[in-house]
DNA sequence: CCTACCGATCGGTAGG
DNA sequence: CCTACCGATCGGTAGG
């Protein structure tokens, strides 16, 4: 009964869009090239183009399908119930297990956006704002709860949480010790306390 | 009487470094050419080699040099005497000076290194290390002191940290509304407080 | 998916 | 600092 579940069809393109994701992540967009891709997917250059557009159009699909990823697990969190401390901690939880469940595409999704074209990267930059307002929201429900520093830079305090959160995948590893759950929660308490009242 | 005081002589190679600074920043090491330097310099691309003597040498010498600002800055204030917490909100300090006073430069120490030849690399990789040590020993003197939580991993802290530290090249503007000084002072406070014990 | 190729651009050099 | 150029590589295409 109904269609099968069509969770990841590991499908020509979908592949050569992982390879695109490895290899941006870890030589950047303008350090890769379509002769790179074709060689890691096994066929020779000309050939990709039978399951893909353009180089451009690899960059366009991974970091918009990025930035979804972040904004949906973490958009339902800031407008949730419950208090600002509860979601701040879950929407740090949420953003670690998205870049830790692949660290080369946050890679690409933090540093590769530049290389979009005009339109493209207008609206990645539109999107990583909604992003930013999602933890803006929460820390101005903590303000007004009297729980978060009322004489606290919001704009600064959010930039200093994400800069956080989005380094981790310049050092993330899933062979280290500390599980992508643990470092959530270590970052958790720490930026959370960073947002404490002194007294 | 005496040498003259030889500050920042502008020398046709420095010319060609402050420019290299700001399109390695913008537009990545790979996909800057040559070419692109040339034009910035106003010269044809072949006379940029009277000047330098590769490209990669430019890239070499940008990101040793900006390293080395960093661990200048911030090493003697982790040796120093003094609390845990003075030393490390001296040090969160200065390295929001040494990346504000030239955000470009900075993101090129922070991304663009992974494409230096092997040697250079490993060698940037090495002071990096040397860098996170200072904040490490910080951190141990500050949990041995009793004033930092105990239960903290420290590595985590550290990239924590720098985590937001080297996040701010991403969104700092000199017309922005908070100075640097003000913004060092403000980060210093939020990552001071998420160290500390809850009691 | 391959063969064969296009024009453009790359980092860099020789000679003046 | 320019003229003139090198071989290598780039993203991408036509035709099968």
């Amino acid at each position: 009964m109904g269609t099968a579940p069509a969770i990841s069809p590991s499908t020509p393109r979908s592949s050569i869009l992982d390879i695109a994701v490895r290899l941006f992540g870890s030589q950047g967009y303008t350090g890769t090239s379509m002769r790179d891709i074709a060689k890691a997917f096994g066929v020779l250059p000309g050939s990709l183009y039978a399951h893909i557009d353009s180089k451009e159009t690899l960059l366009v699909e991974i970091v918009e399908t990025g930035i979804n990823h972040f904004l949906e697990a973490v958009e339902p969190i800031a407008a949730a119930e419950g208090s600002a401390g509860m979601r701040l901690r879950d929407a740090i939880r949420a953003h670690i297990i998205v870049v830790t469940e692949n660290p080369e595409r946050s890679l690409v999704v933090f540093h590769q956006w530049r290389f979009l074209g005009d339109d493209y990267r207008e609206a990645a930059i539109a999107k990583r704002q909604r992003y930013e307002r999602a933890f803006i929201r929460i820390l101005e429900d903590g303000i007004a709860e009297g729980v978060f520093d009322q004489s606290l830079n919001v704009r600064i305090a959010v930039l200093t949480i994400l800069g956080a959160l989005n380094w981790t995948p310049e050092w993330y590893s899933p062979k280290g010790t500390a599980s992508p759950a643990e470092i959530g929660d270590m970052m958790a308490n720490m930026l959370l306390r960073s947002l404490m009242f002194k007294g």
